[in-house]
DNA sequence: GTGCCTCCTGTAGTCGCTACAGGAGCAAGG
DNA sequence: CCTTGCTCCTGTAGCGACTACAGGAGGCAC
């Protein structure tokens, strides 16, 4: 499962953290620019240098994305995360959060509906006219 | 219906195209300068002086957009229109469009399933460890 | 005349990255 | 020891589709 050992003791380097959390190594440089990520400890060399929590940390920023939260919304949880007991407030979020999912897809069913209607008008082939563009300039 | 009338003689100000057409004056401005909207031609002061034919250019824009074609898309549509005689081609570009819309359906509904599953393990109140924090790091 | 509204131009910000450019270090192979 | 190639570093610019100003001019009503 886990192929990836710390190339120092106990420490992981960007490009190990990026593997293992599934993520590209500038999106770890963008997270930690705007703060979602802490500013890590160097090595002598100069190269960042992690631990297991990051991992954590990380993956739960990927996954929470996956889920469609935004970087606003994942900062949140993060934080009733760290506070601990919390849960009430998390999975109003989370519910908060999946309402919004539900009227995304209505809107976009919607439109699904919309241009299914209108491209049954059309017969396809070589007509003057297109039923679907006069029905996009109503 | 139509309570706008042109403040002179067959003309528009960029103003009076918005509300006809229910878009914003910036977005106007926007579309003039990626290419979208042709550049009109001007009154003596200075003024955008717009025809009928950009209000229903520009409401055929508006409605694409709202069932969620992208700028290039339509773009292309326009030039479709243009052109006249490409019904196939504009049922096409449709129907292509038509199955992104549902694939973006699909994933939501992916997003809203694992939510929702991931939102019932937890009971709310005060608990120590969060079910949802939980699934969200692994 | 004076206040307000619209119009103009131009630039910067939004969101969540992605894609470079240009340079340094580090490990393996010859 | 030297080269080759990989990774890492910093910093900046680009995407899409707008939106939000700043700063100035003109025009209309009172």
């Amino acid at each position: 499962m886990c192929a990836i050992t710390p190339s120092r003791a106990g420490s992981f380097t960007s490009g190990e953290l990026a593997r293992l959390a599934n993520v590209n190594v500038e999106t770890i440089l963008y997270y930690e620019r705007i703060g979602m990520l802490a500013v890590p400890p160097r090595t002598e060399g100069g190269r960042r240098a992690y631990g297991t929590a990051e991992v954590k940390t990380l993956t739960f920023i990927r996954r929470s994305r996956e889920l469609g939260f935004s970087i606003d919304e994942i900062r949140n949880l993060l934080g009733l995360a760290k506070g601990g007991h919390a849960c009430g407030e998390v999975k109003a979020a989370a519910l908060s959060h999946l309402t919004s999912i539900q009227g995304k897809i209505a809107d976009l069913r919607r439109m699904e509906q919309t241009l299914a209607e209108t491209a049954a008008l059309c017969e396809g082939g070589n007509a003057p006219r297109c039923p679907i563009l006069d029905a996009l300039s109503k």
